[in-house]
DNA sequence: TAAATATGTAATATATTTTTGACATTATGT
DNA sequence: ACATAATGTCAAAAATATATTACATATTTA
């Protein structure tokens, strides 16, 4: 898709307040070590089941995990 | 991933309120229109950033437009 | 300081999303 | 009735996300 607007991420945050390593949350969460890492460098923007399942082991909602910032809008 | 849960959308409903067509959805995002039929259809699970961008478009939250309904939780 | 655990990189393979294009059906307007 | 717009289906290709494996480097802890 049109490249609009700029993911960023705080689950380095959420997954240190829950005291977890990277590979205990893939493991929670059923997907690779790799994805965990991939995405706190923000490597991609994952799919949106992914950041609901993210959202639902750190007790928050996604927007407060993820956040999208709109190019050119003031 | 493993498959935790179900993800549904009021995407017709948002589409209905604003007046547009799927077509019109899909340019002003940037999309196919596949992609926003399909969506409709619930054929697949987009990637976060999609799903900003509709939020963004429909004036709301990606959690008013999408809802993840985990399996096996009262 | 040695062992164990956590984080990181890179390459390749597989799965899933998204695009493209062609065509069918239904609804709307003239 | 005809034209046009909206929705839909299908299949194949392209793009992107995720898995897998193997190895490297930090960091923690016994």
């Amino acid at each position: 898709m049109k490249e609009q607007g700029e993911l960023t991420n705080q689950l380095s945050v959420f997954r240190a307040k829950k005291g977890y390593s990277q590979a205990e949350v893939a493991k929670r969460i059923g997907v690779s070590r790799q994805t965990i890492i991939s995405l706190e460098k923000n490597k991609y923007s994952p799919s949106l089941k992914l950041a609901f399942e993210l959202a639902h082991l750190f007790e928050t909602g996604v927007e407060d995990i993820f956040q999208y910032n709109l190019k050119g809008e003031e």
